[in-house]
DNA sequence: AACGCGCCCTGTCCGC
DNA sequence: TGCGGACAGGGCGCGT
């Protein structure tokens, strides 16, 4: 479920809930998520540590606990809640992490796609530079997106999904983002111009930023570290509107499948160009 | 190397 | 109402 919005509202959320709280130890329920780290040497690596801060690195949740890094990633449907004593617990806990306040820190995921893990502080720092660009970043500039995509002919909604090259735009932000830059999701990312490119560079920037304001899009499973749902879904143009009008145009929007996930655009505000740079 | 696809898993919804 | 198939905010590992 989370794209970058969602993964910086509940790193957001956890900085403000649990810095300075002390995590009393890891009760792992399904040991799958944690995988191929045993439950034992989890729970080690965390019990009785402090958490200093809480970042965020693409779609990973990252809590500093010192010498240790705890990095969580959601997948599709997974929740980092912290419960209050008294608290009832949900339907799926996967690994449930007492503080020693009372609270508890609970990761919790209906389809388990979801992971943890723990690194030492320079495992996870050498994993991070290996990750793409941060769209909300310096590093990301219109000339570096067209540097990235000047040999690449995958289409550009798939592209942009792509983690190895810019991190944090899903299945969500890529088609609003293309919908903002007025480009076709099926044009092949080299052919981009430079004008397109800067279209296509504010645009992500802009989407990403005002669905972070909303606190990210609650579609369905979607939750906060308090439980809260985003406020973004209803200010979606285009994702999960087929056969809706286009909010500028009116045109029916469409849904088409690319990599086996959805896309929606609008066929009149996202045409493709006549002859120059050929689609797919 | 770059790309496309299947798969991981559970739940929900829609058509018959 | 039951049942099968499609689909769901992601990412990895495989084969080509």
């Amino acid at each position: 479920m989370p794209e970058l919005p969602e993964v910086e509202t509940v790193v957001r959320g956890l900085r403000r809930l649990v810095t300075g709280a002390t995590i009393r130890g890891a009760e792992v329920v399904h040991a799958d998520l944690i995988a191929p780290t045993s439950p034992a040497d989890f729970d080690a690596g965390i019990a009785q540590r402090t958490i200093r801060g809480v970042s965020r690195r693409a779609k990973n949740i990252v809590l500093d606990l010192g010498e240790a890094r705890l990095v969580v990633n959601l997948r599709m449907t997974g929740r980092l809640l912290v419960l209050e004593p008294g608290d009832p617990e949900p339907s799926h806990p996967a690994v449930r992490m007492p503080l020693t306040d009372g609270r508890v820190l609970l990761y919790h995921d209906v389809r388990r796609f979801g992971r943890l893990d723990r690194f030492t502080a320079e495992e996870w720092e050498r994993r991070s530079r290996a990750l793409g660009i941060e769209p909300l970043g310096p590093e990301f500039t219109p000339e570096r997106l067209r540097w990235l995509a000047r040999t690449s002919r995958v289409a550009l909604k798939t592209w942009l999904m792509d983690q190895r090259r810019v991190v944090g735009v899903g299945n969500i932000y890529a088609s609003e983002a293309l919908f903002r830059a007025r480009l076709s999701p099926r044009r092949w990312a080299r052919t981009l111009t430079r004008a397109e490119a800067g279209r296509l560079h504010d645009a992500v920037r802009a989407v990403l930023t005002e669905a972070i304001e909303f606190r990210g899009t609650t579609l369905l499973d979607y939750r906060d570290p308090s439980g809260e749902r985003g406020n973004f879904a209803d200010r979606l143009l285009v994702y999960d509107r087929a056969g809706e009008p286009c909010r500028v145009c009116g045109a029916p929007i469409r849904r088409i499948v690319q990599g086996g996930r959805s896309t929606f655009f609008c066929p009149t505000c996202q045409r493709r160009p006549r002859r120059a740079a050929r689609d797919r």
